[in-house]
DNA sequence: GATGAATGAGACTTCATTCAT
DNA sequence: CATGAATGAAGTCTCATTCAT
């Protein structure tokens, strides 16, 4: 490897560290409880360095929202491989209830930063959080109409609103057995359809 | 009325006052967006008297969910009038639907606070939220109990965890008719149990 | 004196202090050398509290600004206590010798002002340094057309431009007697109009 | 040409660009308001290599004096042309006032680098300036000096001493009509010598 | 020589909470 | 009881300067 990779390597390595950091503090911290000492912390960076890499503290919260984004299409990236779109929505919510204690503890990544940041008045960032989930939407929908199923899109609200709702009931009444109860049910129910 | 009483009075008020806006702009937000001094003007409470009537911003935030607790209670107060526990549900729903737009522009007011307390380490306000929570639970599975449906808690837990997956949906994608929507599925639900 | 009135008055006086220690060290330093902690230990006021009395560093540079005009508003009544127009000149004349010190340590508090506001990119503050500098521009002109003279407006501009450019030099070359070469050249000049 | 004496060539650009760059944004947003990499930016030179050129920012700010002071001495150096010194006065001033939209703007280069630099508590560099000023004024001594007229150093400085306070006002005015009506008194004031 | 990256001191600002009257 | 004022800890961000390659 070359000098000039080699330095390159190192600086994406740091900017990757940090933007983990950000995706993890931020999810367990909140924005607005997390400082960037925490995330320049857990991410073993000098405070004053992470503004070589973030110009802001919103820059860190957007890429804590792209890391998010990344981790949904790789799950659906994998569950894509399966040849039944029911199988593949059987295996998001397998993967749902797998992360209860998560859930429990702190609910969805990117649903609870899209609580917080929807309460700001000025609409920068809430509108990306609302990306990433209806990134989620899309891909959900998708799998309803390969299945012929009608109303497609509604059957996606449906389902998302129930991971969202499930995951919040699960972190506010600190009960990893709602993922498990909702997830049951949201099997049959798609065995119904 | 005597002088003291009449201070008592005017003191109510104030506190009353205080923690109708501290429900408010909280849910407007945020809890760790909001300053004492935005209740306080809200209020019209001159800052430094808040103390009297709260000791710590904590307790303004418990204040802000005992108010949304009694907004809950007036309303299942209210439904409790009807004969019927499937047309109590139903006008649960229609009163969610109701909400739609506040739903869009800020979420759930106790869910969208439990998101918040959810993230702090001390688990000090976050149990409250929950209660709240399962205020409505308890309420919801008392109806699915007089209707002699089997599972009542499950049922309940999947009717409040519908409201508040539509809720964050709603705020996140900034579109209310993800309320009407899903506010009419959950209707025909009802009527096929 | 009553409490209440006895309270303000604190707070006037605190608010004043920090005024004329912004007007001293803002003119000693420069705007961008000064930091709030400077105006704040010289006028013995904690930090933090600097930010009850003025929002932001900017609204201090403006309170020292009025601090300036009021004191050439101070100097300018006491010489319309003169009869004669040509006097109250000689004697603004004469004030600013006086001041050659003074001026060759630090320059004329509001054209060094006016020079640093200039450099900014928004023209928010640099405007109003320009009106106190304007304002004595007027008062001078008004002497000039009391006495008749010719083209009064043309006649202040030099004057103040020689009072702006001395004060300049003198402090440019650290050499007080700028001032009083020059004063003595003004006088001169005012003699021959 | 040779390797070495290319590179040394090369290398010199460089500086040459830095220095030209550091005289253009110092004059422009100030000392204390321009960054090194402002400076870098401008002059397309990578922030870490200035080091290599500039050991600190003040020989940046060295540089861009002597740069005014290179640009000061070409145009007296083309004005030594004339054969009459009065000629050449003259033409200083028309060059002041040719200059006059950059003045409104900025102010003098030289003027507002000394009342910037006049600020500072360590007496480093408020002294160069002072020098570039009275390099000014000797030149102009000397004209005067040779038109066989008294007290030549005192028409100096009431010259200078004009063109830095015109320039001062018609920055602070954002008006550059200021150096066209005070140039042209400073003309006729020349002819009545 | 050249350069992207690193560093840490320090600036401005906010705000929950307390105090003095 | 009421309230303007006070306080200090902490947070975000900037930047001159240095380092490692």
């Amino acid at each position: 490897m070359t000098n000039s990779a080699n330095r390159q390597t190192r600086a994406s390595q740091k900017r990757q560290r940090l933007t983990a950091a950000a995706a993890r503090v931020l999810h367990e911290q909140g924005v607005e409880r997390t400082t960037l000492a925490d995330i320049a912390r857990e991410a073993d960076v000098p405070v004053g360095n992470v503004y070589y890499y973030f110009k802001t503290k919103d820059e860190l919260v957007r890429a804590a929202l792209t890391e998010h984004t990344a981790h949904l299409d790789e799950l659906t990236g994998a569950l894509d491989e399966l040849p039944d779109p029911r199988d593949r929505l059987k295996g998001l919510i397998a993967a749902w209830v797998a992360g209860r204690e998560t859930a429990a503890r702190r609910g969805c990544p990117t649903g609870t930063l899209a609580v917080e940041l929807g309460k700001r008045a000025d609409g920068t960032l809430d509108a990306e959080a609302g990306a990433v989930i209806r990134r989620l939407l899309d891909w959900t929908a998708a799998q309803f109409r390969t299945l012929n199923l009608p109303a497609p899109d509604d059957l996606a609200l449906t389902l998302v609103s129930a991971y969202q709702g499930m995951s919040l009931l699960a972190n506010a009444l600190r009960d990893p057995t709602v993922m498990t109860r909702e997830g049951d049910r949201l099997l049959h129910w798609l065995d119904s359809l």
